[in-house]
DNA sequence: TTAAATTAGTTGCATAACTAACAATATGCC
DNA sequence: GGCATATTGTTAGTTATGCAACTAATTTAA
């Protein structure tokens, strides 16, 4: 038997994923409440243009771990909202760069902290040290698959 | 600043959760590969089943995580796959009670197989007590936020 | 014993995921 | 230049999630 083979109920615990449907549940609980009308997914699209502005769909596939096709909607609907626009590359015209319209930039300070807060809410009572152990473990796992 | 508070890049992996995304599309992949024609999601209702066949729709969305139309319409897909049927209860006609077919119960020790296959892929290189750490941890997350 | 409240499950609507097939543009090689 | 190949993004079809509103059956309580 492989070193690493679990018992039945926490094989489905992990595989599931039980733990981060919470977290992404919760964020999206708290910004509805706190007025942040958009979803956890066009906010991790938002997250990594608030990081660099201007990307690429394919960039932000790469940055986001989605595939084209989630990408194109969700800039789609991103776009709907008026939260980015697309501007198709003049160097390569295949390309849509993808900005951040005002009414984005001002989204990231509030919904940062939401985010923030609700790793607090996530992470009380959980040694900073075991945190840093479980992301390890979390990283190592990514990278085994990926 | 509180205790945890995550630095940027690290909150955006925690809170998206790429390592459970990792792991069930890599178990998606192997069913797929292996000629297990069923999705993680309706994996994760046959395995409560195998345990405990004859639940409930609300005993599996408790067991799932899941809530209500979610159990619905993955029973609606199983049914169509004839992998299990709902019988109406006596005691509370209120109720299904869902049933494995005989084609089901021959998947469980091949789709047990896979996964655990797939875990020990994502686990490998990890240390045992790393794992049960991190398993701790993740149930501490989910309790604070469920 | 009826009326109100609760519980189990379904349906409709919006968003999102994966796969496969596709169009348009760009690159590389002859 | 011209054709095969790569890359970038879109579309179509199926499955899944969350929320709100709904039906039907059961329980509680006036």
């Amino acid at each position: 038997m492989p070193n690493n083979q679990f018992k039945r109920g926490e094989l489905y615990s992990f595989i599931t994923g039980k733990a981060s449907t919470a977290i992404a549940r919760r964020l999206q609980k708290n910004f509805k409440q706190q007025g942040v009308e958009i979803t956890i997914e066009q906010w991790s699209v938002l997250y990594h243009l608030w990081k660099q502005d201007g990307m690429s769909q394919q960039e932000l596939c790469n940055s986001t771990f989605r595939d084209k096709p989630s990408i194109t909607r969700l800039v789609d609907n991103l776009e709907k909202q008026k939260l980015v626009k697309r501007v198709s590359s003049k160097e390569d015209r295949r390309m849509n760069m993808i900005f951040l319209t005002e009414t984005a930039k001002r989204l990231q300070d509030q919904s940062m902290d939401i985010a923030n807060q609700t790793l607090n809410e996530a992470l009380e009572g959980v040694d900073v040290g075991d945190i840093d152990l479980c992301k390890a473990v979390l990283q190592q796992v990514y990278d085994n698959l990926k």
